[in-house]
RNA sequence: GGAGAGGUGUCCGAGUGGUUUAAGGAAAUAGUCUUGAAAACUAUCGAGCCCGCAAGGGUUCCGAGGGUUCGAAUCCCUCCCUCUCCGCCA
């Protein structure tokens, strides 16, 4: 949620910073709103105020012996007025928070402008594609022939978009898995990140996170991550939301807390099932397991003052590269223009990695900066020198498993069907080196 | 799922209808004392919202939401969570 204060003192700027994200914001109706919000808190207030003079009186007549009838009557008139008012002020409150949250957060000023996804920017692309001596195949021939996964009876079980994944492709994951956990614990690795980009943040190493897959209503809502239309799995009886990302639950961690200065940055590597239910993808990436309903993905989250949330940022983007880079995966690193980074986030980052077999780059990596735009909602604040201010919030994709297994699988596959294991992996693997 | 006990501020904890303006303690911060520290003493010490240039004022919050009452942390209802026992279960 956008600061309203904000609002209030620059609505031209939300206006034209909503426009850049191809929302339309009525900031007239906006300001009418809180105004009126306002004043009514007002009136609320002193009718409270009165109510607690006539208790005040009546306890001090009560003990005297000497209740007043007219005063009770008076109170009993002010109940029903003030019942009344705080029942228009909720509904007041609840409209305007509903419709501050239609309220992009707006996009930092180095984020190229756009109006579709075209718009976004290579900034660089990086590593070697790999040469081959025959026609590379997608990772989906692959997989079949060595059977790694079975989809046919995924969708007997499952439906379409699930995926019954086997031998050594289960295997490589768990070895990915390992491989990140250890590299986000290594302060030296990320001592050596923040040099080489100068930032001004400490080495603190990333605690792995398990967390719940589901969660209630109330607290997606304020993560501003819901997607209830298109992409999030509801279970009705319960009241809870399979999570589409860990980031979902990770973020969501602290809400209505406050954390001490000294906790911070907080940095999690969050490992979970994620859950979409990928409504108007129909004929999207129908072959392989680049698109399924239910997929693996270990993501970074980060919480931070506001000073070095930007930095914060760049670090995660510089796990992401490092990452890549030890897998020897070619890549072109993407900013996302204000068309594509997302109504929470102030800026945002594509890896998008080089798929030899369909001869096309795919999406694997995001990294979001959302600036304090959650946790104002999810009310998750620290105390900076005894000011209360919200924390920032980074997420980013430290391995979308799925993805990136496929993306092994074209870019390390050999002429007799094989796939090679990248040369970081083979230790979690006992030594293999193929697969 | 069944039976019972609970949920109060950073923490512990008192409070069963009206000076609760949430006691008391701990922790924390500052000061006094001290060569320094500890101890002791003194002071400060929750989070929102609204009005105000400010000083300050008003108001809300005792798991959540309703209700009763002139008045609710306190009484009633629903839900959530925690603990104990039973049942089921990886």
């Amino acid at each position: 949620m956008i600061d309203i204060q904000v609002l209030r003192d620059n609505p031209e700027l939300i206006k034209e910073k909503s426009a850049q994200k191809q929302v339309t914001v009525d900031t007239e109706s906006l300001l009418k709103l809180d105004q009126g919000k306002r004043e009514l808190q007002q009136h609320v207030d002193s009718l409270r105020e009165r109510k607690n003079e006539i208790s005040a009186q009546m306890k001090t007549l009560t003990a005297e012996g000497k209740p007043d009838t007219a005063l009770i009557d008076q109170g009993k008139m002010l109940k029903v007025e003030l019942a009344e008012r705080e029942d228009l002020l909720k509904k007041v409150e609840e409209e305007l928070s509903a419709a501050l949250r239609l309220v992009p957060n707006p996009a930092l000023d180095s984020v190229p402008l756009g109006t579709t996804e075209a718009d976004n920017v290579v900034l660089r692309t990086v590593g070697e594609k790999p040469q081959f001596d025959f026609d590379p195949k997608p990772h989906w021939d692959i997989a079949n022939e060595r059977g790694f996964m079975d989809k046919e009876r995924a969708a007997k079980i499952s439906g379409s978009r699930f995926v019954y994944l086997k031998g050594g492709l289960v295997k490589l994951q768990f070895a990915l898995m390992q491989f990140v956990i250890d590299t986000l614990g290594d302060e030296s690795v990320l001592q050596r990140l923040i040099d080489d980009n100068k930032l001004a943040i400490p080495a603190k190493p990333f605690t792995p996170v398990i967390p719940p897959a589901m969660m209630r209503t109330e607290p997606y809502i304020a993560s501003a991550r819901l997607n209830a239309e298109e992409q999030t799995y509801k279970l009705d009886r319960d009241d809870l939301w399979m999570n589409a990302s860990a980031e979902h639950t990770l973020c969501t961690m602290y809400w209505n807390e406050i954390l001490p200065a000294e906790e911070l940055p907080i940095r999690y590597i969050g490992y979970s099932t994620s859950f979409r239910r990928e409504a108007g993808t129909y004929g999207k990436d129908t072959e392989g397991i680049i698109r399924l309903h239910q997929f693996d993905k270990l993501e970074m989250e980060v919480f931070s003052t506001a000073k070095t949330g930007e930095d914060e940022h760049k670090l995660l983007i510089a796990i992401q590269e490092y990452l890549m880079q030890q897998l020897g995966l070619s890549y072109n690193f993407v900013q996302k223009s204000t068309a594509d980074i997302g109504k929470p986030n102030a800026s945002g980052n594509d890896i998008d990695c080089w798929f030899p077999g369909q001869d096309r780059y795919i999406e694997t990596h995001t990294a979001d900066y959302v600036t304090d735009y959650q946790a104002r909602d999810l009310n998750t604040r620290t105390k900076v020198d005894g000011k209360t201010e919200f924390v920032h919030t980074n997420d980013a994709t430290a391995f979308a498993l799925s993805r990136i297994l496929a993306a092994i699988t074209e870019n390390y596959q050999t002429s007799d069907g094989l796939v090679r294991v990248p040369e970081v992996l083979q230790n979690y693997m006992g030594g293999v080196k193929t697969i």
